[in-house]
RNA sequence: GGGAGCUUAGCUCAGCUGGUUCAGAGCAUCUGCCUUACAAGCAGAGGGUCACUGGUUCGAACCCAGUAGUUCCCA
């Protein structure tokens, strides 16, 4: 059957990956291997796969597939989270559509759509993983909000509540107007915007034409302002101390205070303030006992206690009143200005700093062993750099929010009884009976109770992922949990460092005593040329399903891995992924090569015989190097050495190398030995290659030789490493360059490459190796390759270290090109000796650099020297 | 405003503990080749004041200080 030119990887993809579907390849069950685990940070059940997706699954399957490899018993549990805020928002908008407000649902029937949602669509993503090739262990899909992992949020919430870690208060929260709920500080995005800055004049109270002025971005808010406040020092406003100034339009006398948080400089070093409404402004009121009001209501528009434009937004109110207090003689200037506005991650809507009660949990005392195990090395984040991050952070944490105004997502365990108390318990029953326990004469009966209508955080229930999609709390002493955890790597993006790395790792501590991972792999961020990061919102982004269709799934993650060093971004360009089908195809066509040959009874040549040494030698020793690249993580590096090992050392020179000849347009027959080799050599980079291209390995793995359906690449074992041949590589390097030199002649010289020519060796320092000889013969299509004493008359030539080579050419020589590329050798041989020499001569030097080092400059001297001792006779030669 | 990082070829990046005339890789570019595995290829070539300025050193891309640009985190 004719081989087709090119790889084509529709017809292998799905192929093979049923296959190994079909003989649970993927699956693991505790046994008595070394377990290797990693969890997907579960993406958003809503999501479809972006190029962020792509490249931290590509990162997790090559490390996976390598670990099975290795013989470990290989992990990857999949699953998704159900991002509350996300789904939730994607759920009110369906609704929307259909001209459902969300508000006319119950909470009951509204989760009910909920959930049909998420069965239509949420098992999306996952299928999209499949495509990449992703080898996760199916049958442990997990889901955030499934009923065992809701169980152990709750019970964790219930647990940290109880030993006080856990409580409810006023704060000023970041509220998001259009979602209806609080959002963590990790939720709201800064960026910086054009606006403008007010000057507002208030009237000193007692006084006819006396005026503080203040500066604003927020002219709305000043509806709410409880004080002024100016910096003790400013001699500005000393002879204010202690006075009262009135608030224009709801003409309310306030106090004129004073503190050294105040900036001078900024404005006009008066600062309103505005404790319901700004989160400094707050700390301010606490700390001076300020009256608090409320003005904005949570869905952005004013309250009453706003008094005028009562039930308008926010942004239109700005305008008005900016109008308003213009016409009444309070606006003193405008300025434009830049300043930074925090938006909501999730809906895009102007945060509004807003008081409400929320539940908490305490940072201080959970983060302190997180942090200290990211300090001493116990956990590695890689690159090392995130560790700064991480720590400053940790170290300056603030306590978390985890209360949610929404109803998808866990419910907070919470009941409240009609007298205003509160219980933390599972469910009403047990509220009751925990109230009956303190105090005996509690009255009411479950019916009575209310539960809190909030639900949690959903990084609330993805903290404990790594112990959750084990069972970890449901049965703490099962046998997946003890023989998985602690988890291996973790790959993730920076982004979501402390929204979720650091949590799960207070998590671990708190719940198992154990980090949850060994290694945390931080990926870039996937950029589009411009350096914007590639979303959704922004339509930058490239569907990845139609990169595999484009370039195949091996393609692709090839094209990404080669540009992506840990932890720094990745400006995607889609030529990456051309680079990576390309390299499909040439190993396709080595494979068609060997597919090709006969078999006969020739004995193997010398050449066969050296270069399947030399590459026995090669493939070790990059080998070596390759597994040193993975345990440091260098996913890309380990990539380009695999790829250059294939494509240089493998396809370019060693087949090229035993290559039968070509007479008479048929290919002679290969000898068995040579064949017998080089099907072991492919297989074993079929193997090197597999944890990054799947797919074509597998199926040439299958096409190469007879094999059993289970007989997988797989399943087959990572090639050892033995000890390298270094005397053979090094030889071969010069082997290298003398092939180059000639073929660089050739190419000068316009020689066609079918034209034999006869080359001349002529040694000068060292002894004699005749053992590469045939190679070079076939590799430069020589018709003679013969040693001399004396140098050949009307030849070109070229000097290495060790030896002179002459090729007699029929045409002419250039003799004054000749010695013009010799004088110029000639000169940078100089040069480089007279750099050593001084280095040589250097007292200093001598003294203080390391004998081996020592030993090297006078070997490179002793080089040098020969080497221009060879030119100089050369050109001699040529006067 | 506070903190961290980055700046090496047109692009994306290596360059560990200073020590080859140390400047390297892949891609892109250029020049030959449709040589029966592969033009998605083969064989070659060119390309960089290692951001800048000083310092330490026998020796600096690498260490130190400052400057500029840039990214991120926190406020």
């Amino acid at each position: 059957m004719e081989i087709p030119k090119t790889y084509d990887p529709k017809i292998t993809e799905d192929k093979w990956y049923s296959h190994w579907l079909k003989h649970k390849f993927f699956k693991s069950t505790p046994d008595d291997r070394e377990p290797y685990t990693i969890v997907i940070p579960p993406p958003n059940v809503t999501g479809v796969l972006h190029m962020g997706h792509m490249l931290n699954n590509t990162i997790q399957d090559v490390l996976i597939r390598r670990a099975r490899m290795q013989g470990k018993n290989a992990c990857w549990v999949p699953g998704t989270d159900h991002a509350s805020i996300a789904t939730e928002a994607k759920v009110v908008a369906l609704l929307k559509e259909q001209g459902i407000n969300k508000t006319d649902l119950t909470r009951e029937d509204f989760l009910k759509h909920a959930w049909e949602w998420k069965e239509k669509y949420g098992g999306i993503i996952l299928k999209q993983l499949e495509k990449l090739g992703a080898s996760c262990d199916w049958d442990r899909t997990r889901f955030t909000m499934e009923e065992d992992l809701s169980e152990a949020v709750i019970d964790v919430f219930i647990d940290l509540y109880n030993k006080g870690q856990i409580y409810r208060g006023v704060r000023m929260v970041n509220w998001d107007p259009q979602g209806l709920t609080a959002v963590s500080d990790e939720e709201v995005l800064h960026k910086e915007v054009n606006s403008k800055l007010f000057y507002v004049k208030y009237k000193i109270e007692g006084t006819a034409d006396e005026w503080i002025t203040i500066a604003t971005t927020r002219p709305e808010t000043i509806l709410g302002d409880t004080a002024v406040c100016v910096h003790p020092e400013d001699e500005r406003y000393k002879n204010l101390h202690g006075k009262r100034c009135i608030i224009p339009m709801v003409n309310r006398s306030v106090p004129i205070i004073t503190d050294d948080y105040i900036t001078m400089e900024f404005g006009t070093g008066a600062l309103k303030v505005t404790p319901a409404h700004d989160i400094n402004d707050y700390n301010l009121g606490v700390k001076h006992k300020l009256e608090v009001i409320d003005t904005i209501a949570a869905d952005g528009k004013m309250s009453e206690s706003a008094k005028f434009y009562i039930g308008e937004d926010r942004f239109t109110v700005r305008k008005k009143i900016a109008k308003d207090l213009e016409e009444m003689g309070h606006i003193v200037k405008v300025e434009d200005i830049k300043n930074k506005v925090g938006y909501s991650e999730r809906t895009n809507a102007v945060i509004e700093p807003k008081l409400s009660m929320q539940w908490f949990l305490k940072m201080d005392q959970v983060s302190k062993p997180a942090l200290e195990n990211v300090l001493n090395g116990e956990i590695k984040l890689i690159p090392e750099k995130f560790v700064n991050t991480y720590k400053h952070w940790m170290e300056n944490v603030h306590d978390w929010c985890i209360s949610r105004q929404l109803w998808w997502g866990q419910r907070i365990p919470a009941w409240y009884a009609p007298d205003g108390t509160f219980l933390v318990a599972k469910t009403g029953e047990d509220a009751i009976n925990l109230a009956k326990k303190s105090n005996p004469n509690f009255k009411f009966q479950v019916s009575d109770l209310r539960q809190d209508e909030d639900v949690l955080d959903t990084w609330f229930s993805s903290w404990l992922w790594p112990i959750s999609v084990f069972d970890g709390f449901k049965n703490p002493d099962g046998e997946d949990i003890k023989y998985y955890y602690p988890t291996n790597d973790l790959v993730t993006a920076p982004e979501i460092l402390f929204f979720w790395v650091a949590r799960m790792i207070i998590a671990g501590y708190e719940y198992r005593g154990q980090k949850p991972f060994t290694n945390v792999y931080l990926t870039g961020i996937v950029r589009d040329k411009q350096g914007r990061k590639m979303s959704k919102s922004l339509g930058n982004s490239p569907d990845p399903i139609d990169l595999i269709n484009q370039y195949g799934a091996d393609g692709v993650r090839v094209g990404m891995l080669l540009c992506s060093p840990a932890g720094n971004d990745l400006p995607f360009d889609e030529s990456m992924c051309e680079q990576g089908r390309n390299f499909s195809n040439k190993v396709w066509n080595a494979f068609r090569l060997i597919k090709g040959w006969e078999i006969g009874d020739a004995k193997q040549s010398e050449a066969s015989k050296i270069a399947v040494k030399w590459f026995d030698a090669k493939f070790n020793e990059q080998l070596i190097i390759i597994n040193d690249l993975y345990s440091k993580y260098r996913m890309s590096e380990a990539l380009m050495t695999t790829y250059k090992l294939v494509w240089d050392d493998f396809c370019a020179w060693y087949l090229e190398m035993i290559k039968p000849e070509f007479v008479d347009g048929k290919s002679l027959p290969i000898d068995k030995a040579t064949y017998d080799s080089t099907i072991l050599f492919f297989e074993k980079i079929l193997k090197v290659l597999h944890p990054f291209m799947p797919f074509i390995t597998e199926e040439i793995w299958h096409l190469i030789g007879e094999r059993d359906e289970k007989d997988c690449i797989i399943v087959a074992e990572w090639p050892k490493s033995i000890d390298k041949n270094e005397e053979i590589v090094k030889h071969f390097e010069v082997v290298m360059e003398v092939i180059t030199n000639i073929r660089n002649l050739r190419k000068q010289k316009n020689i066609s490459p079918k034209e034999k020519l006869q080359v001349f060796e002529k040694v000068n320092q060292g002894e004699v190796i005749k053992t590469y000889d045939d190679i070079i013969v076939k590799l430069c299509n020589l018709s003679s390759f013969e040693y001399v004493n004396e140098k050949v008359e009307n030849a070109f030539s070229f000097v290495l270290k060790h030896a002179e080579f002459f090729v007699p050419l029929s045409q002419n020589i250039d003799v004054e090109a000749e010695k013009e590329r010799l004088a110029k050798d000639l000169e940078y041989n100089k040069g480089f000796l007279k750099s050593v020499e001084i280095k040589l001569a250097n007292e200093k030097f001598l003294a203080n650099a390391k004998p081996e080092l020592l030993e090297n400059e006078r070997k490179k001297q002793a080089d040098a020297l020969a080497k221009i001792k060879a030119i100089e006779e050369q050109l001699a030669s040529l006067n």
